[in-house]
DNA sequence: GTCTATATGTTGATAGAC
DNA sequence: GTCTATCAACATATAGAC
């Protein structure tokens, strides 16, 4: 069962998009052998379980976002950092109006589950939050956990309901109003 | 089949828990069978899918949706009435820490099939943000179908997180920072 | 109208040949 | 290490007795 292996890459990146279009209970091991070409027999090789499988792409998920944050840090104005993040979703706003969060859904599915994995996807929302909110802090405020709530919150909820719409535009015209409020602060 | 009856009536209310506390797929009809004390082969009798057993729960979600609106309306002061739906949701903080926002969350699970439940549940969404809508116009203001969208999205997003996070203080803290905000209005 | 028994199909997982 | 064949469990749905 090894760590790394191009089957491996193949099944899990497989798996990444299906679980973001279908959600993880109707994405069957069977779609996931079938997307990325491995054989449905050979996957346990890979992968005990089929949880498993979601716990890799999550931890994929988790170090993406880590990129992410890393990448809107490299300026020392947090204000910046903040709304370059914005803008980061922006640019996805059709795959968001098609498929909702990345993180956000699968995290709504997983809640609901009582598997471990809930806890993996709920923490990539509170390192979300607690990127945000030394954003805050560097820009002096106080009470940065309730700003950093809020401000993911805001993210998530323009990404439910514009998914729940299928309104790509009105997902932009919704953040760059947070982007907004960000320079309001 | 009938529209109506008491077993029916049983059926409903017990996949209307169910749904909410599972999720719609995670929920079998043995599940409904079993907390309804229906028989099995007996839901048959009453709905002919599964599916449509979650038109029913959907139909009655959005009747109930519908009274609360109303419940809201009853001054001619919009402002407060957008204020009397948040306070509403946060004297249901805990269910929603625990479950999540009963009509999001299924939203956010169905959005992801290609049923035509997906429109049912996001029609409730859309006279959600209708009803919001309605009253900033009565509170004189323009683009109000951007600041319905708004209003709700954020309602939403403090739910998802909120539920991600299990905090319902977190949850009432940031409905309250709602309230506020409609009042700066 | 009501319910038991069961068909039918799908899914996660395994055994074992190569 | 790889893959075919298949199992066992479970889910939706139906047939048919009462």
């Amino acid at each position: 069962m090894p760590r790394t292996s191009d089957k491996r890459d193949r099944l899990v990146e497989a798996a990444k998009n299906l679980i973001h279009r279908q959600g993880f209970h109707r994405t069957t091991l069977a779609d996931i052998a079938d997307e990325s070409e491995v054989p449905l027999g050979n996957v346990y090789y890979y992968f005990k379980t089929k949880e498993d499988i979601c716990e890799a792409v999550l931890e994929e998920r988790r170090l993406k976002l880590q990129e992410t944050f890393d990448g809107c840090c490299k300026s020392n104005q947090p204000k910046q950092n903040l709304i370059e993040l914005v803008n980061k979703i922006i640019k996805s706003s059709e795959k968001i109006a098609e498929h909702g969060c990345i993180i956000g859904s699968l995290c709504q599915e997983l809640d609901k589950t009582k598997s471990p994995l809930r806890d993996t996807a709920d923490k990539c929302i509170q390192e979300h939050i607690d990127w945000a909110s030394k954003q805050f802090r560097k820009m002096g405020y106080k009470k940065t956990s309730e700003l950093g709530f809020e401000f993911i919150a805001r993210l998530e909820g323009i990404m439910l309901v514009g998914h729940a719409l299928h309104e790509p535009k009105r997902i932009k015209s919704q953040l760059r109003a947070t982007c907004k409020w960000i320079e309001s602060l």
